[in-house]
DNA sequence: GATGGCTCGGCGAAGAACTT
DNA sequence: AAGTTCTTCGCCGAGCCATC
């Protein structure tokens, strides 16, 4: 699958990051008309030139989605508005923004998650300052973005540089298509997890590169705001793992983040996630026995060993606390220390 | 296949910041 | 002070798609 990238288009001013909210505010959560520019002039009060254009067009579009034409792909922005028969609707994402700064509730984290979900340059670059990578700026965040660069598996990015001819975004996009792709558009666009997709621009090869250090600085200057960054060391900036998880959610943090770079707790709470019913009861045998597959596969313990100490291990530590327990079936496999009512666990992690 | 409208993004000018 | 690099801004040519 061939997905084109559009010019990543935020609000205009970096500083006003209640741009998008109070539009987004200001519009029906469902909108009759014909397209985007009917949306700017009709709803926003936005001039339109002779020859059919908006003016100052760029934070009318990048609230936008995807775009599927009869042969091609198109993500074209953040995902706020998207397309319906006979017009367009405002989505999840732009109802609870709505809701929230109404409300003041902490709006801008969940504009900073709605980056995080579906901007794919914002992806390529969080994933890279979450997996290892880091920012770097010689005089400071934010200074200098020319000469600004992420270093991750040994291989420098220039990020916020237009030239084609260095190792730019568009390189960074290229090394982990799949993870920077996402499973929040995957299943907005119904695209599965084997399927090999590869970004394009939309008139050329390679996305756009112009202007791209205006544009970027938008969304940096946003989560610096929010406290997600952090300088590491000389400033060298990474994200703050836990801001992240804690303010965008844990979805949107797994979703970025490499299996191999998490740590137990983290792929313990996606098995719970994965493996628990409706009450949050999960088969401590099973959800035990894929963990120490993948965060301790080589020590030689009996499996049942491990699965024991491991938890029991957390609960003396009170890191995990037992809500609740109950038997299973035999498929549920064997329980806490062999006992049968502890085949089905309700646990807290206290992180 | 041609037409026309709608966007996209390239480009260049001008302003800002930094160097020499 | 003049040159140089970085950044922003906005115009408009041209590519893309829908429609006929």
């Amino acid at each position: 699958m061939i997905i084109k990238i559009g010019t990543d288009r935020f609000w205009v001013k970096a500083s006003n990051i209640e741009r998008w909210a109070e539009i987004l505010k200001s519009l029906p959560k469902k909108i009759p008309c014909s397209s985007k520019k009917d949306i700017a002039r009709d709803y926003l009060g936005y001039k339109v030139d002779e020859s059919g254009r908006i003016v100052n067009a760029d934070e009318v579009y990048g609230l936008f989605g995807a775009e599927k034409d009869k042969d091609s792909l198109t993500i074209v922005g953040c995902n706020f508005i998207k397309e319906i028969e006979g017009g367009y609707e405002l989505t999840e994402g732009a109802t609870e923004l709505v809701e929230r700064f109404e409300h003041n509730e902490e709006w801008e984290k969940v504009l900073g998650s709605q980056l995080l979900k579906y901007s794919i340059r914002i992806r390529a670059i969080a994933y890279a300052m979450l997996n290892g990578g880091y920012l770097y700026f010689e005089k400071g965040y934010m200074e200098n973005f020319a000469k600004a660069y992420i270093t991750l598996n040994n291989k420098k990015f220039y990020v916020f540089s237009s030239k084609p001819d260095e190792m730019n975004i568009n390189s960074l996009m290229k090394e982990n298509q799949s993870k920077i792709l996402g499973d929040f558009w995957r299943r907005e666009l119904d695209i599965g997890d084997g399927e090999e997709i590869e970004f394009r621009g939309v008139n050329k090869d390679y996305p756009s590169l112009g202007s791209i250090s205006t544009y970027l600085k938008i969304p940096m200057l946003l989560f610096d705001y929010l406290g997600w960054i952090v300088e590491s060391e000389d400033r060298r900036y990474i994200l703050d793992k836990h801001k992240i998880k804690e303010d965008a959610g844990i979805d949107v943090y797994e979703s970025l983040v490499n299996e191999a770079d998490m740590d137990d707790i983290e792929i313990l709470h996606k098995l719970i996630k994965k493996y628990s019913d409706a009450r949050g009861f999960f088969p401590i045998g099973i959800v035990g026995s894929i963990l120490k597959k993948k965060v301790d596969s080589e020590n030689t313990m009996a499996e049942e060993q491990w699965i024991d100490h491991y938890f029991v291990t957390g609960i003396n530590k009170g890191k995990f606390i037992i809500k609740d327990h109950e038997q299973g079936q035999p498929r549920h496999g064997r329980g806490l220390l062999g006992k049968k009512d502890y085949q089905l666990i309700k646990l807290e992690i206290r992180d």
